[in-house]
DNA sequence: ATAGGGTTAG
C-alpha cells in the first residue's frame, strides 16, 4: 500500500527516519529514503548525519562510501557534523586512513570533532596520535570535555604510555577543572593494569574518591590475566561477583585466568558456579564481508558453502606456518584435552575461519577487514601475524575493544591487549 | 514545533 506522505516536511522526514535508523529498522529506513527523495525532499545535512550513523553502526563501509560520495556532489563537505560523523564511520570500519583525511579537510573543528579523531586513534592503537591531537586541540582554543579525557586515557593504556596517561588525568581537575568522574578512574586503572602495574592500580582503585565500579574491576581482572597474577584475580573476581552479579563475563575471565595457571579444578568449579546462576558465557562470532554480504562465522562452523576449502586453505596454512616458526598456543584452549586435540581446536576458532575467508576472496584487494564480538584470542592474534606475513596482505581484525592493524608479521598492538 | 555527530573492561 503505497502511503500519502504530502503532508510530511524535512523536520518529519528526519524525525522518521532516524527513528528507524535508530531502532535497527535499517531496511525501512532505506526504503523511506528514496520514498523521500521520491517525494522531492533532497536529504539535508541532518538526514546525512543518520544516515551514516547506521552505516557506522552496522559497518557498512560500502553504505558509508557511498553517502560520501553524496556529501562530495552535493557540497556538504562544510558542515562539521556531517564530517564527524563521516570520520567516525570510517573509523569504526576500520578505514582510519579515511578518518585523517576527513579530518585533514575540516574548516572549523568543535569539541566533538576532535573527541571523534581522538577517539578514532586511541581504538586503533595510536595513542602518541591521541595525545598529539589533544595538544593541538588546546593549542586551537577548543575546550575539552569529559568525553574527550576518556578518549586520550584510553589510548594511553592501549599504548602503555602510562607516565603520560597520569599526568593526564592528573591535569583534569588542577588544569581544566573538569572533575574525573567513575569512568576516568576506571581508565587509570586500566592504564596501570595494561602496564602491568597490577600493585599499584589495587591501590588506586581502593584510595579512589569516588566508589569504583565495575568497570574499574573489570581492567584491573584483565591486567591479572595478562600478566598471569592468579592471587590477585581471585580477590577482584570476588569484588566483581558481589557487585556485577549477573554478568558471566567476569566468570569466563577468572576461569581462563585459572586454566592458565592449570588450575583446573579450581577453573571447573567456577563454570559450574556460572552455570549453576543460570548464566551462559557469551559465544564467540566473527564475521567477514564479501561483496557487500556478510558472512559469519562461530567456532568449529561448517555452514558456509565452501566450508571444505576453508579448512583446506587453514590446513595447508598451518604448515607454511610452522615453516615460519609458528608454535601453537595451546594455553588458549580451556577445555583439559591431550595436546594434539588441542590443536584441533585452535584451528577453528571463528576467527581464523573469517580471516581464511576473506583471504580466499580478496580479489586483488590487499586489505580485509574482519569483525568479531569478543576479545580476539591469544593464539589467533599470534597465527594472524604469520598469515599476514605469508599471504602478503594487510589484515585488520576489530574485537570487542578495538582494531588490530597485522602486517608483514607484526600487530599495531605490539602484542600488548 | 517535530531532526543530526563523540565514552568505558571482558
Amino acid at each position: 500500500m503505497k502511503e500519502n506522505h504530502s503532508k510530511l516536511n524535512y523536520a518529519s522526514w528526519n524525525s522518521i527516519l532516524s527513528g528507524c535508523f535508530q531502532s535497527g529498522q535499517t531496511q525501512e529506513a532505506l526504503n523511506l529514503l528514496s520514498e523521500m527523495q521520491d517525494s522531492g525532499f533532497k536529504p539535508n545535512q541532518i538526514t546525512l548525519t543518520s544516515v551514516l550513523t547506521a552505516c557506522t553502526n552496522s559497518e557498512s563501509l560500502r553504505g558509508g562510501k557511498e553517502i560520501h560520495g553524496y556529501i562530495f556532489r552535493h557540497c556538504f563537505l562544510n558542515d562539521t557534523t556531517v564530517l564527524t560523523a563521516l570520520i567516525f564511520m570510517y573509523a569504526k570500519c576500520g578505514k582510519l586512513k579515511f578518518s585523517q583525511k576527513a579530518f585533514e579537510m575540516m574548516h572549523t573543528r568543535d569539541t566533538i570533532a576532535w573527541n571523534t579523531m581522538i577517539m578514532a586513534n586511541s581504538m586503533h592503537g595510536n595513542g602518541e596520535e591521541a595525545l598529539t591531537l589533544f595538544t593541538q586541540m588546546l593549542k586551537s582554543s577548543v575546550k575539552p570535555n569529559a568525553i574527550t579525557f576518556t578518549g586520550v586515557l584510553s589510548g594511553c593504556s592501549h599504548s602503555k604510555l602510562v607516565d603520560e596517561g597520569l599526568s593526564v588525568f592528573n591535569s583534569m581537575s588542577k588544569v581544566h577543572l573538569i572533575e574525573p568522574d567513575a569512568e576516568h578512574h576506571s581508565c587509570v586503572v586500566d592504564v596501570l593494569s595494561r602496564a602491568g602495574r597490577l600493585e599499584e592500580a589495587y591501590k588506586f582503585i581502593q584510595n579512589m574518591s569516588i566508589k569504583a565500579t565495575p568497570s574499574a574491576w573489570g581492567a584491573l581482572l584483565g591486567g591479572c590475566r595478562v600478566y598471569k597474577n592468579v592471587d590477585l584475580a581471585r580477590i577482584v573476581a570476588k569484588k566483581l561477583f558481589e557487585i556485577e552479579p549477573n554478568n558471566p563475563g567476569n566468570y569466563v575471565s577468572l576461569s581462563n585466568i585459572l586454566v592458565n595457571a592449570k588450575l583446573w579444578g579450581e577453573a571447573s568449579e567456577t563454570r559450574k558456579a556460572m552455570r549453576d546462576k543460570g548464566m551462559k558465557k557469551e559465544p564467540g562470532c566473527s564475521w567477514v564481508q564479501v561483496k557487500n554480504k556478510v558472512h559469519t562465522f562461530v567456532v568449529g562452523d561448517k555452514r558456509n558453502e565452501h566450508s571444505d576449502d576453508i579448512y583446506k586453505f587453514l590446513s595447508d596454512m598451518s604448515d607454511k606456518m610452522r615453516q615460519a616458526g609458528y608454535l601453537p598456543d595451546t594455553e588458549f584452549v580451556l577445555q583439559d584435552l591431550d595436546g594434539e586435540e588441542k590443536e584441533d581446536t585452535l584451528c577453528n576458532h571463528s576467527e581464523k575461519l573469517a580471516v581464511a575467508f576473506g583471504i580466499m576472496n580478496l580479489k586483488g584487494e590487499s586489505e580485509i577487514t574482519v569483525f568479531k564480538n569478543l576479545r580476539i584470542c591469544g593464539d589467533c592474534h599470534n597465527a594472524i601475524k604469520f598469515m599476514a606475513k605469508i599471504v602478503g596482505v594487510r589484515i585488520v581484525v576489530r574485537d570487542s575493544l578495538r582494531f588490530h592493524h597485522f602486517r608483514d608479521g607484526f600487530c599495531s598492538c605490539k602484542d600488548f591487549w
